[in-house]
DNA sequence: ATTGACCTTCCACCGCAGGGGAAGGTCAAG
DNA sequence: CTTGACCTTCCCCTGCGGTGGAAGGTCAAT
């Protein structure tokens, strides 16, 4: 199939699929004799399985982490572990940052409704923030 | 002062200062006889501004606004409502997604935690993910 | 007179995940 | 035999907030 179909049949468009392919997630595609790409079914479930990692948060390069090892023949389901568990160490301290930055925050609203513009001091810029 | 001296005093680079100038965040620099930006109190005072902001998240292009209003000689105390606000809203957008990204990939580690790695189908590259 | 620490402008680059569009080749249908 | 829909490679652009470095000017101290 050309790369059109294949960008169709996963929802992805054709720059897309170039673009995993110069960065090494995918193997240099097969070539028909006039020089179009021709994907097979494998590359179909590549390119679902880059997807759902990007749906879990996955940067491309530890989603190449992982295509590397399965495509050494290892089953990456170890690192995967270790992926997802970093993954979800890296969502904790996001959260907990926006967290602590939604109170600061907070505040700074709440003083910028009950407030008077007449004390607005221009030497500070705004005395909210 | 000179840039390297407000630069020191804000504990910000010179580049970063240059920077800023160039977005349209700082007014053009007043200069001394040899061509050297030049910069009173109140430059650092706004440097200042620009910081406080960005620790409450702001964007530059946010930053610019309320510097604007600021510096057409209206106090900018109600944009600088209306800026929090949509901060606050874009905060809980942010930390809902998060958090809901974060249920998925922890089921996904649970999974990938008591599995089996002999059931791991190549066909889909990984079977937790 | 020269060294070293400043300063100036300008252009390019980082990560991240692609998108835009030019210039040209290929193929089936009308 | 031309039109239109594909495909190819190529390089540049996006947003965000800067950083790096080259080539050159300035100034105080030595």
């Amino acid at each position: 199939m050309r790369i059109g179909e294949a960008a169709d049949a996963v929802g992805m468009t054709t720059k897309t699929i170039r673009f995993y392919e110069d960065r090494g997630l995918l193997p240099p595609a097969e070539r028909s004799a006039n020089g179009y790409r021709d994907y097979s079914h494998d590359t179909l479930s590549r390119l679902e399985f880059i997807r759902r990692s990007q749906i879990a948060g996955l940067t491309l390069a530890q989603i190449q982490g992982i295509l590397r090892i399965r495509d050494d023949g290892i089953t990456p389901c170890t690192h995967v572990r270790d992926v997802l568990g970093k993954q979800l160490m890296d969502l904790d301290r996001k959260i907990a940052e926006l967290t602590a930055l939604r109170v600061t925050v907070a505040e700074q609203y709440a003083t910028a409704e009950g407030a008077d513009p007449q004390r607005c001091d221009a030497e500070q810029i705004c005395s909210y923030i």
